[in-house]
DNA sequence: CTCCTTACGCACTTCAAGGTTCGTAACCGA
DNA sequence: TCGGTTACGAACCTTGAAGTGCGTAAGGAG
């Protein structure tokens, strides 16, 4: 009664998780932090990702608003992309999350490895 | 050639997401934030969770060492579950992104509006 | 005439997150 | 004896995210 019930609805974090939980997306503003780059470099810089996912995973930022893309018509096509104003505001909290990651992560990783062998021998005796 | 390469290993980032970017995370952790909670307790705080995603999400925290968990064991059971130190270390970050969330996400959802209505209809022109 | 380039789109498959339902221990009150 | 309680575990299914591979335009180099 004290407190009111959550839902997701109105949770708004998880508005925020809906757009930088995907797998790529950190790596994708990442590499923008620096300033525009082409399509082609992202390839190169991001290790691992597929043309598949960097296209789909630029589409999704520049929905939202995130990334803008220029388009020069020439052939070979040159297109780059750009951090916005908006998209450059997501900079500090991701900053945020890797500091804390930094800081508590091998926390989390000591605690899983306990939880771990807790899980196996101690059930036993 | 300037920046390196980014991978997602390499990435702390990306492992902050791997804890909490599972979809009631983040309502669990607020339900606790307050203070001990019973089991029972936050079924009825977070709507539309369900007994099985509750309990799995709060063995995940758990194993991470998010939460802690204490059982009474009496008929019936009583199950209270407290956010450890290391779990509110992550407080400020959720309610940074709720910050951003706020400010920057109607802005987002604009974003959106205006992109799907140049795909629909753009490209016809 | 053919191949090479860039930046995609599209079709298909795989896999794990999430959701639904049912069963369970153990005691207490009626 | 029997239903009610609390906090689960296990089996099953669905859905969507992610991964793989192929096709393509448009022109310039050879």
């Amino acid at each position: 009664m004290r407190t009111p019930d959550i839902s997701i609805e109105e949770c708004t974090y998880s508005h925020v998780l809906e757009i930088v939980s995907n797998k790529w997306t950190a790596l994708v503003i990442y590499s923008l932090e620096n300033g525009t780059v082409r399509y082609g470099e992202m390839m190169g810089r991001i290790k691992g990702i597929s043309q598949k996912m960097l296209t789909q995973t630029l589409r999704q930022l520049e929905r939202d608003g995130l990334v803008g893309r220029k388009v020069t018509p020439v052939v070979p096509p040159i297109v780059e992309y750009t951090l916005t104003p908006l998209g450059e505001t997501l900079i500090p909290c991701m900053r945020m999350l890797n500091v804390w990651a930094t800081d508590h992560f091998p926390h989390v990783k000591k605690a899983r490895e306990e939880y771990d062998i807790g899980e196996t021998s101690g059930t036993i005796a």
